[in-house]
DNA sequence: CTCGGATAGTTTGGTACCGAACGATTCCAA
DNA sequence: TTGGAATCGTTCGGTACCAAACTATCCGAG
């Protein structure tokens, strides 16, 4: 409604929140090329995270974290639980009851490893396979509304710079 | 460790997880440049909070979320629940049990506004302002270390093609 | 062999987070 | 002036999510 005064919608030359920050905190030594570039990120996630589960995920009953596993398993076949968690960017621990409810929604199934007992090994059931046949092309669709307005190249541009904070971010124990 | 194989570690053309996608998926009709794009928003967020959550928000007992309330009413002053939730990103009845947190901490106050007794406005305490006032340095800091390797023009290109999304993504309704 | 350390997954305790339902207040139209 | 609609914040039920503690299994040095 108020979004962006004086900018066209289109394409915004700040966010609204952008703007306030500079008139707030302009005078300050901060450094806020890469401030609004961090806050971006999470600004378009929070977004793009309930816009999906409402807009896609919803009608299927899966959560964003449930679709995610979904779909790690469907690019991989099967994997097992610590290199699924990674995968899914969630720790292990989360991941376990998140496994527990895709399972009792008949979408995944473990198996212990007969070599390793104490590995894990998931994979999608006919129904799992299904779902995400399904759900995916919907999904990208999606992800093709939400990137309206960026060209082919505005794209691998963007996918190109956040590579780079993926790979700063990434933690280096465990 | 077996992170972007063939690759130079500086500047993964792809991740490994982009390649598995191209290398099970690429025959068939999505839309890829939309998937990478989107995908590593997600990848960088969850990356980053926890990193964040960790290296700079830990030593303060502030959660994520937390932190962007207090960040959020340092920039805005006071603020009334409704715009502090849009403006952090969450829904309103999650905002209303996290301020119910940062209360108990000292750090935000509630009160009612005598011109419409259904409105809060919400504002920092002292001790709340010394916090973000010494917490924010080293959150910036830390932001500028996420975008290692990302030039200024590399910034506020990132910054701009996310905005575009961040409207994209933005709610229709209420 | 065997026992101590490493590893994989689960459990636990606590917060964050959502949508929907709810109660209180305000606004507006008849 | 008053009663219904709109608005604001909270509550509620449920899942996701984390770190840390724990259990079971495996492996290697002696």
């Amino acid at each position: 409604m108020s979004q962006d005064r004086s900018n066209h919608a289109d394409q915004p030359l700040m966010l609204d929140a952008e703007r306030d920050v500079q008139a707030r905190l302009g005078d300050r030594p901060l450094d806020f090329e890469s401030l609004d570039a961090i806050s971006n990120i999470y600004r378009a996630t929070s977004g793009l995270r309930r816009r999906a589960e409402r807009d896609v995920l919803a009608e299927y009953g899966l959560s964003f974290g449930g679709f995610t596993i979904l779909w790690v398993l469907w690019v991989w076949d099967a994997m097992e639980t610590g290199r699924l968690a990674e995968e899914c960017g969630v720790a292990k621990g989360t991941l376990t009851g998140m496994l527990t409810t895709l399972e009792k929604l008949d979408l995944v199934t473990r198996e212990r490893v007969a070599s390793d007992k104490r590995r894990m090994l998931v994979s999608l059931t006919d129904t799992g396979t299904a779902t995400i046949d399904e759900v995916f092309p919907k999904f990208n669709a999606f992800e093709g509304q939400m990137t309206d307005g960026l060209s082919s190249s505005d794209k691998r541009e963007l996918a190109r710079l956040l590579r780079l904070v993926v790979n700063n971010a990434r933690s280096d124990d465990n």
